[in-house]
DNA sequence: ATGATTTAATTGCCTTGTCAATCATTGTTG
DNA sequence: CAACAATGATTGACAAGGCAATTAAATCAT
């Protein structure tokens, strides 16, 4: 079969770009003194959040993160001001992360830089007819999360 | 302009699907108990270059690594039998890094777990016409490799 | 040829992320 | 309700990667 070639050239192409993009993109956020493409994620993940908060877990799972690496992180974050951490009323061993006034503007402060190299390195290379595959193609890779469907 | 919302879409799409994957495939190659996707790009980079040898250099841009990142890692894999420093004998600086037999055996050994998640997870969730575009797409992308034409 | 500059790789030190173990709290069940 | 398992987060110990400094060799200029 042949479309079997091709899907592995595609993910190939998919894999090798990531790696250039992100590595170019965290390049670009340290140079302008802005937030990286990590904290980026984060300070997102919370602020599109219903109250602007998460759980330490569903924070670690948005991010594709361990929990203990999420506690070093969140710690880095709090002491930079950026988020915070409240107990949670409800359940005692839980904690909430909330983002904080300096995080939205860190965050907001962050996205001109990102939004232009997205659109370099990544937008005005392709087509229309491109976008919308793309966007459509990862959307339905990541839809049903079934990774195992070990039963 | 609404087309740049549509690649702001796809550019998240892009980037949220390729942690999941990287994540999946790298527990699934870890479960099978073959060497890491980092480690099958080395030795497929060295596998597929002239000579099936590549100075350190050369196989660190090739892999996006620091130099020094590439020095510890190269370190491991010569530990494990994977791959073999020889000196260079036109410039004594430099260093030739080849892949040994163990390595070519390790990385074939690896391939089926790897195809079979590119298939489960990437390649039977797109149509024939989504992996053209996303091939010729990423192609783009990757191509002029201009990242700053700070002239 | 000899000294200055550049290039290739490595090393020291630091940051970051993970796994396994731990602590605290919650839920479950006899 | 008392023991016990399950859950949420954190901590210790460790592996890995990056930057800046270092060593060694090649290249260039005089």
């Amino acid at each position: 079969m042949n479309s079997d070639g091709l899907r592995k050239r595609a993910f190939s192409n998919f894999f090798m770009a990531h790696g250039r993009i992100t590595k170019e993109l965290e390049r670009r956020m340290s140079a302008d003194g802005v937030v990286s493409l990590e904290v980026y994620d984060v300070l997102l993940a919370l602020e599109d959040a219903p109250d602007q908060r998460l759980r330490m877990s569903e924070l670690a799972d948005k991010i594709i993160y361990s929990r203990s690496g999420l506690t070093r992180l969140a710690d880095r974050l709090e002491q930079k001001g950026l988020i915070r951490r409240v107990a949670c009323p409800n359940d005692r061993r839980a904690m909430h992360v909330e983002i904080t006034e300096l995080g939205l503007s860190e965050r907001l402060r962050a996205w001109p830089t990102l939004e232009r190299g997205i659109q370099e390195l990544f937008g005005e290379r392709i087509s229309d007819d491109e976008a919308s595959s793309i966007e459509l193609a990862f959307a339905k890779i990541l839809d049903p999360a079934d990774t195992e469907p070990t039963a």
